[in-house]
DNA sequence: GAGCGCTTGTGAATTGATTCACAAGATATA
DNA sequence: TATATCTTGTGAATCAATTCACAAGCGCTC
């Protein structure tokens, strides 16, 4: 298959959370225009991005709610259930362990783990913190699909090594450090403190 | 001034960091390559990013890690304290409001809210939990720089229209919206389950 | 079933970002 | 002062993403 840009699963990602919005206020058709006026893009934008995968309309009309709804599921991978694993129980890690909207996109977060002996028992929801110790014990014997990493930033390299020998192969990392790992594994940072700098840019250099 | 790409401050920030890395660690000059094999880029992107913004190496030699650091920090507006507020008071902004990460970049955290009268008053790390209602009196008073986006999906886009009511510039969203504001507002938002569902059609369409 | 209004799908054109490649400046050495 | 070595700064070239623009398809009406 032809590269797909990030950018543009991205807007898939958006178009897919709209489609199930107007699903539930009972719309059946939608054209790319809307798509796009709810996306902050153009129609033009939302037919190219669509036609890397197929033709899912019907010219004159737009295009059937549920069935693009099922199409875009389909194309982001998400007609399964992905078996995450959260690495750091501290704030950030026990903010999403106790966050139950992933669950509702099929993304099951199956088990918390912890180095420090203070915190591995603790109840987060109904989910036990593990050992952190007892991580590629459990990974080969539960094959989870994603490991989320909240660990302070010096551990996040050492912790992402672990993981990518135990065979994890994408990975959501909160820690402020870039990771290297392998290139069969996939990685996503999500940096707040580059997310604040862009801010701070964009209100100095106001023209 | 020329329109900067958002990839571009990103990697700036990037920048600073290593730099402030290899300030603690002694070293007083760096070439544009090693700081390219740091940050998962190449020299001659390092050097246009700075190039936009003036020409800081010398040549033969590098750049020095100090003054380079020193210019970074003023091209992304860092050489001031920011105020920043959080509205909801839940999972993640409380997660948030108990980070001490941010302030040594110049993010101090002045105010947290929530609209739940449970919720309001509590002490998160020395910070009280204020009622959301005052939001306008309190923006009014005492003119915070950015917001950070915390509440239910539902309610983001009705709380960001007070705040933008009220006179905040700059919003860090949490909410899994698209948010509608002016032009003279930057929002940037942080999706996590957008990341997931990246995750996924990367593990899905793995060639 | 011809004509009209609407919207898709997609090559072509354009705009934007990254990479190339090299002249020019800086230091070091003799 | 001449020469060798290194690395910047930047136009030009390439690569990538977005936008344009329009032929073709679909449904509706008469
Ligand atoms: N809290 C936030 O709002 C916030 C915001 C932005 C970024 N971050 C980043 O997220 C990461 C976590 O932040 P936090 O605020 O949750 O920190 P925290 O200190 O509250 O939690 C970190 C947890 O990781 C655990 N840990 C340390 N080493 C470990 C290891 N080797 N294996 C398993 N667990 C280990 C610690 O015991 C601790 O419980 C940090 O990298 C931080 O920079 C946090
Ligand atoms: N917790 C997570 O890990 C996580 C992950 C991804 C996204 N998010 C998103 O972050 C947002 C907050 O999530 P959360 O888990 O912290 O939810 P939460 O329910 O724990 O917290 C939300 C808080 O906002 C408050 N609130 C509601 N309306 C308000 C208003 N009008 N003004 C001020 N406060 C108000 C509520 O009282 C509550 O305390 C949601 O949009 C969620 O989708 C959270």
């Amino acid at each position: 298959m032809k590269h797909i840009a990030d950018s543009t699963v991205r807007r898939l990602s958006a178009y897919l959370r709209f489609l199930e919005d107007f699903e539930t206020r009972g719309l059946t058709t939608i054209s790319s225009d809307e798509l796009a006026k709810r996306g902050g893009t153009t129609s033009a934008q939302v037919r190219k991005d669509l036609s890397f995968f197929g033709s899912f309309g019907k010219r004159g009309l737009g295009y059937s709610v549920p069935e693009l709804a099922g199409r875009l599921r389909e194309i982001l991978g998400l007609g399964r259930e992905w078996k995450v694993i959260i690495v750091g129980a501290g704030k950030i890690g026990a903010a999403l362990a106790r966050h139950h909207g992933f669950q509702q996109r099929g993304f099951t977060i199956t088990a918390v783990y912890d180095a420090d002996p203070q915190i591995v028992g603790l109840d987060l929801d109904g989910l036990a913190v593990r050992d952190a110790g007892h991580l590629e014990r459990d990974i080969h014997r539960d094959h989870p699909d994603i490991a989320v990493l909240a660990v302070p930033e010096q551990a996040a390299q050492a912790v992402t090594d672990r993981l990518v020998r135990a065979g994890i192969k994408a990975v959501l990392n909160f820690a402020p450090a870039q990771l290297q790992v392998p290139p069969e594994v996939t990685v996503k940072t999500v940096n707040m403190a580059m997310e604040l700098e862009g801010l701070s840019f964009a209100l100095t250099n106001r023209e």
